[in-house]
DNA sequence: GTTTAGTTTAAACAATCGTTTAATTTTGTA
DNA sequence: TACAAAATTAAACGATTGTTTAAACTAAAC
């Protein structure tokens, strides 16, 4: 998977958390460097410059964002529970890649960055013709309406968890989260379930 | 509404589209006087400095971020109805001010930076209210399943959008958008239909 | 016409930015 | 041990950052 020595992953791991929590141009080469407790010269020497190693970030952590379902779609359950099954691991997966998220969500709207998307692209399409493969086994089963926008789907699972994990200390107030362990504990149990249900709503309920 | 002088709207109206563009640290002071027409000393004259002119944007900015709907809810019509009108109008008003949202998305989670909450905070409330308003109306109707987490409402609707509007080149894509206006009337259109029938599917539907 | 306060300007400020250099140390191989 | 390649370092590079300065300009008030 990577052919990253121990110090470069030390680099990346460093970049990620930094780039994700004060941005791409709010991080200094020295910022990282310190944090990481290496010379500024190493990150030029291992990737040759601030924007490779963003670029290497990506490319180092996108493989992992592709759902990995395929035994989902021929388990003996209805297309009802695999669609919860898939709502709960994807967004457990998106919490667990989040700080990747939070780079790819600023970096990919941002006019001044190019980054190579077709990598990302493709994860995307990927798990898009996932859910497409549930919902129409659901809707030959009469199961689920027929008028579905497959393509919105992700907005809404992705973009509730971004909007609420963006937005977390408005939420952690009026939900009285009190610790950050609450607030992973309700993403990961009540965000959940409310996303299952709106989807599953959406599915099966007729207009 | 405003103590502003018609150069310092255009300052505030051109770092607004800068800010969105390449973000608060991917914006010079110089890039901003330039698209402006300014001399840089302007800027440090009139707001103080680079971070109080983000301060100043946005409390320029916040008032117009409330929904003004106070006689949505005693119009003579269904809260259906109203939820429907309720969620075009908020993504309306959020496309209206996406440049403001994407800066506020970003720059407050961004750790680097202490904006005052507050008056966000209040609108995010505020609006939060309104909605909360309508369902009850229909809940005491027997329309709408008396468990909803009205808090999570929100993060549904705006999340959808700012995600959809983040990976705009993507859905461009994939959903055959050629132009601007295509995008943005598929916006006001496709897309606010898609998140209404969401939200009301997942109002009146019993799982 | 003079004065005064408010604007606008070019220039300079120190600080930080990403990157490169050249010398040194470490490591692995013969 | 001797050598060569790789890794690491401190220092310096020029460019750009946000901010300040002091002078010049504008326009209304007296």
């Amino acid at each position: 998977m990577t052919d990253f020595n121990e110090k470069q992953i030390v680099i990346l791991e460093v970049a990620e958390q930094l780039f994700s929590e004060v941005g791409f141009d709010g991080t200094s080469i020295r910022a990282i460097a310190k944090k990481a407790s290496i010379n500024i010269a190493m990150i030029s020497y291992y990737f040759g410059s601030k924007e490779k190693l963003l670029e290497a970030l990506v490319l180092h952590r996108i493989s992992g964002m592709s759902l990995d379902l395929e035994n989902l779609h021929q388990e003996n359950i209805t297309p009802t529970e695999k669609i919860e099954k898939l709502i709960a691991y994807y967004i457990q997966r998106i919490n667990a890649n989040r700080c990747m998220y939070q780079i790819l969500h600023f970096e990919l709207s941002n006019k001044k960055r190019e980054i190579n998307l077709n990598a990302f692209t493709q994860v995307k399409n990927n798990n898009l013709t996932l859910i497409e493969n549930i919902i129409k086994e659901g809707q030959s089963q009469g199961l689920f309406q027929p008028n579905i926008n497959v393509a919105l789907l992700p907005p809404i699972i992705i973009g509730s968890f971004i909007h609420f994990y963006m937005n977390k200390k408005y939420y952690q107030q009026i939900l009285n989260l009190k610790s950050d362990a609450a607030f992973e504990h309700y993403i990961l149990n009540d965000l959940t379930i409310h996303i299952q249900k709106t989807i599953k709503a959406l599915l099966i309920y007729a207009n």
